[in-house]
DNA sequence: GTGGTCTAGACCACA
DNA sequence: GTGGTCTAGACCACG
């Protein structure tokens, strides 16, 4: 399993748990339709307690990254649902805002930041 | 005066202050010696408790954002002590990919996601 | 528990704790991955109240010496992230010269206060 | 002047006074017999409240570093009252512990330790 | 009057 | 049960 996660960052297991999926799909290593490991063996696998997945899970589903299929698992989703384009900047401007003003608190140039930020994204290759 | 808060979003109130702090300074609204508002005045002005901006201080203190006198009161800094360069752009990076990874979830592409940063940025003027 | 306090120092007690947190961490008597005392517990054994022992241990692990899992319980860390040595060496600098400057004060020849200082360091234990 | 202070280190300005002055005549910059300047006069030169002054050159006195003739001024002293060489070592100790527990935190090995604490000392010149 | 510390006690998020 | 946040109010050090 890709999930790793460490209890002693002060960060909350399930957010951790969170991030890495988004990660993963951002990255296309988990791809829409794909199965996620259950809730019971994620948490045995991860020597955490189930609720806490669970928790994970959920709030995943929410946002539209995976979607359970009762009594039948988990799955990677095809993405969050038809937002249009204006309200997904808009949810993602607080994000940018706080990216630019952290950077430059720690004395960082413009072209820095976003050439860090480009770094990252290419991390996870094409361009879509 | 320039801070807002809302005590309904789940964001801890010490958070929103400090990071608005940040904001205006990173955004020249404050400027390195300008006096801050005193703990209690500005507890009072957003109606809440004094140890709750004490708490916001603190923090900004420890990050060389602001500098407290005791008995004088509380002071725009001129910078936290000088970082090398390359721990400062170690301390961003998880930000940086964090900004990537959820602006890939919400479908944005990667032109798109460096041109939201970069007009932030653009928000705090120059290029240093 | 291996911790005391004295409220009547002058010397804040929440900095006591801290100071002795780390001696015992430098003493090897707490190792990595050891568990702390609960909050309550330790207010409770030391006869204070839960929020100044909340506070020592704030402190101790915006430092990286602790590491709190929230729910979970507070462990010794495996030691503040990687600092570049010439940063250590520049933080050390201003206590340096502090012990330099009180001992000189007391007329103890530059031996004896170099000896001095080794002594305790010997009570911690080997080279590294 | 010698003595210059500054108000946003979060250090009471009366101790920036004392480590100062002690500096001085531990490096030798100031002799027993001379002249320390009035407590108006300093007050004025660094732009500060007399009583922050009068505060600091007394807790001095206190501590054998200067006296201060009723009426005729304030000079260095010939150093702190004979105390029996068990009792400095004594009264060193802390802070021969404290800069042990704070390098080690900081990952420093006992030689580096040892040799920053040295290198302050030769500053201060000879060997007494 | 300013910031710093401590106490007391409530409520919530996390595991 | 654990840590995290917030409120309320007291007392002290500092300038």
């Amino acid at each position: 399993m890709f999930l790793h996660v460490n209890p002693s960052t002060g960060l909350p297991i399930y957010l951790q748990i969170q991030a890495q999926v988004k990660q993963a799909v951002a990255a296309g290593a988990l791809r829409a339709g794909d199965a996620m490991p259950s809730v019971r063996k994620l948490a045995s696998d991860l020597r955490i307690n189930p609720n806490t997945v669970a928790r994970a899970y959920l709030e995943l589903e929410r946002e539209g990254v995976i979607a359970a299929v009762p009594g039948g698992g988990t799955f990677v989703a095809d993405g969050p649902p038809g937002l249009l384009k204006a309200e997904r900047v808009r949810r993602f401007r607080p994000l940018a805002r706080q990216v630019a003003v952290e950077g430059r608190q720690l004395r960082l140039s413009r072209d820095e930041i976003v050439q860090l930020v480009d770094e990252e994204l290419k991390a996870f290759g094409g361009k879509s």
